[in-house]
RNA sequence: GCGCCUGUAGCUCAGGUGGAUAGAGCAACUGCCUUCUAAGCAGUGGGUCGGGGGUUCGAGUCCCUUCAGGCGCACCA
């Protein structure tokens, strides 16, 4: 797999240090040990394709002026390769500008890589997982599952795409105190279908989803589990209910394009001993304590504020020691080089002793990593709206996705940081207008089979585009174009070691900006057949990087619009 | 009170390891369709990078401090 950005950066560094090394040699720079420098890709193309900083950074170790650093070294670069000439600017920068021949590359590299050009070698196999959403199975999913589900899939597969082996998974909390609950909001409802005055649990669901669960439970049983115990009835109730809104978490979350490699149940973790092991092995390296009937965790230890409830005075271990048990599992029993969490901002508290108690039972705490994402916060008609689960009255990511295409609702989750604050304006996103992003770059997708089409309407085989001689392209919007067909990449690359996959939106944003400029100023179709032939080729790698983009996104690449 | 996150144009946001004149989109205004999709392109206006110190050749970026907003600090998950 190609990446012209990185080769051209390498070669760019080795230039700089043979020809400082020349130079030291020379005598025309002193002797002394070169200092580390940078080679950037300025943000203005007037500096250069790559600029490099060493007479800057070097002006201390040389004692000398910062341009007559630059001078000397300029003076011994052996250009050829990818670069055409360089220049000294500004205070003693030292820009390099690429040449036709790397310009032509990059195309041909495209093409001849076709769905696996972006792909890199980074993540050299190494095993990771990407755990998100995991939402409770009491209820339907809320607008921020909807934000962690596009940040988590596109996570993995940006990961994937750099090389990683990554594994989607959704933890499903099937077992600890919100299924009690879940269970007694289920036999209140089941109740109230056949006794007046049936009491709620002050603490219980409150959703219609719980309502009509109790329903169907009715409508197959009866009054059956009326006269039985509470205990019987709620265990009923659960073993219907919970299998039925697993499945409608599986069935939305496919509706928005996402399958997970593993459903995992804590469930397993209490049935299979894991729970009881860590707490063993917390007890063994003198991690836990007694106090108040309960078992603590002396998290104090590890770095936490406070520490915490293991195993409560009932005897039923807390949701903490299920998750400690599972991260036992994910890096022991299945051996994960790093596991990425993505979790919603509001339990940040969360990260620092979970890592903590990876340290605490002999594991590794870093090679955990927590991707916090700020929380959505609804509005409608400028005022914040409340989403409650226990209220009913939430907007669920079902309700959404009917109202709006699934294309938009993945672009628009995916285009910030998950660390951003950022308002979801219901008014705007329930009407489907045309300056959403989104369309913007599938209308470049589309322009370009159309293009496509006409030429080969006209005898042109658009097949044989990779014979073309790219070297014929080399107008600014053109060169620029292919420009940003070589930092895919790198952007792969940049995103996957940010956790940030919203590089790849915006980055697929600027390529449709960076083609509908060359749309506009060159024409494709024209009389000069080879030059034609070669801005086809163009084309065709352009849409090619925007299908490889839009596929990590999952957003689909419309052929006409 | 303690801790984490955020603060960049009227609005929504970009600005890898400090780099050259701080950038897009939306909104406003002005141009461009007899030629490959105008869901497009070009241009104009718009800024104490929350405030104040500091570090250095150089700070939106790093350090300290302060203000504002969001979120946490359960034998809940």
């Amino acid at each position: 797999m190609h990446d012209p950005v990185a080769l051209a950066k390498n070669s760019a560094e080795e230039i700089i240090k043979a020809a400082c090394a020349a130079a030291q040699r020379k005598g025309t720079l002193p002797a002394a040990p070169p200092p580390d420098f940078t080679v950037e890709i300025p943000a203005d193309t007037a500096h250069g394709d790559f600029a490099a900083n060493i007479a800057l950074v070097g002006a201390r170790a040389f004692s000398m002026p910062p341009r007559r650093i630059a001078e000397a070294i300029t003076a011994e670069l052996s250009l050829g390769g990818v670069f055409g000439r360089a220049e000294i600017a500004g205070p003693g920068f030292i820009n390099l500008f690429l040449n036709e021949g790397y310009y032509a590359g990059v195309v041909a590299d495209v093409l001849a890589d076709g769905e696996a050009y972006g792909r890199t070698g980074t993540g050299a196999g190494k095993k990771y997982m990407v755990e998100f959403v995991s939402a409770n199975p009491t209820g339907p999913m809320h607008l921020g599952n909807a934000r962690g589900g596009a940040l988590g899939d596109c996570l993995a597969s940006v990961l994937d795409a750099a090389g990683y082996d990554v594994t989607r998974e959704f933890y499903v909390n099937d077992a600890g105190n919100q299924i009690e609950k879940f269970g007694s909001s289920l036999s209140a409802r089941y109740l109230a279908l056949y006794k007046d005055n049936v009491e709620f649990p002050e603490d219980g669901y409150h959703g219609e989803d719980i309502v009509a669960r109790a329903k169907e439970f009715a409508a197959l049983h009866g009054d059956a589990f009326v006269g039985v115990t509470e205990q019987e009835r709620k265990q009923a109730l659960v073993d219907y209910a919970l299998p039925k809104n697993v499945d409608g978490l599986r069935a939305d979350l496919e509706k928005y394009r996402i399958r997970y490699d593993v459903w995992f149940f804590e469930s397993t973790l209490h049935s299979d001993g894991t729970v009881d092991k860590v707490i063993g092995l917390l007890r063994d390296k003198g991690h836990a304590y007694e106090k108040d009937g309960a078992l603590w965790y002396r998290a104090t230890d590890f770095g936490a504020e406070k520490d915490e409830v293991l195993v409560r005075a009932n005897g039923i271990p807390t949701y903490f020691a299920a998750d400690i048990a599972y991260h036992y599992n994910k890096f022991v029993t299945r051996g994960f080089d790093r596991v990425i969490n993505v979790w919603g901002a509001d339990h940040h508290g969360h990260v620092a002793r979970l890592k903590g108690a990876m340290d605490a039972i002999g594991l590794d705490g870093d090679k955990l990593d927590i991707v916090l994402m700020q929380l959505v916060r609804l509005v409608r008609d400028g005022e914040p709206v409340r989403m409650s689960k226990r209220t009913g009255k939430a907007i669920t990511l079902t309700d959404l996705l009917e109202e709006i295409p699934i294309d938009a609702a993945r672009f628009f989750f995916n285009l910030r940081e998950p660390k951003s604050h950022f308002d979801f304006d219901l008014d705007l996103a329930v009407k489907e207008s045309s300056d959403n992003p989104v369309y913007y770059v599938q209308y470049a997708h589309a322009r370009i089979c159309s293009i496509l089409k006409n030429l080969r309407a006209e005898g042109v085989d658009t097949g044989k585009a990779a014979d073309a001689d790219f070297s014929l392209l080399r107008e600014a919007d053109e060169l620029a174009l292919i420009r940003h067909l070589a930092k895919l990449p790198s952007e792969i690359d940049a995103a996957a070691r940010e956790y940030d996959p919203a590089r790849i939106t915006r980055y697929t944003v600027d390529l449709a900006t960076a083609f509908h400029r060359f749309y506009t100023s060159c024409r494709v179709k024209c009389d000069d057949a080879a030059l034609c032939g070669a801005r086809a080729g163009l084309c065709i790698a352009t849409r090619q990087v925007l299908r490889n983009c839009l596929a990590l996104l999952k957003i689909t690449a419309p052929e006409t619009m």
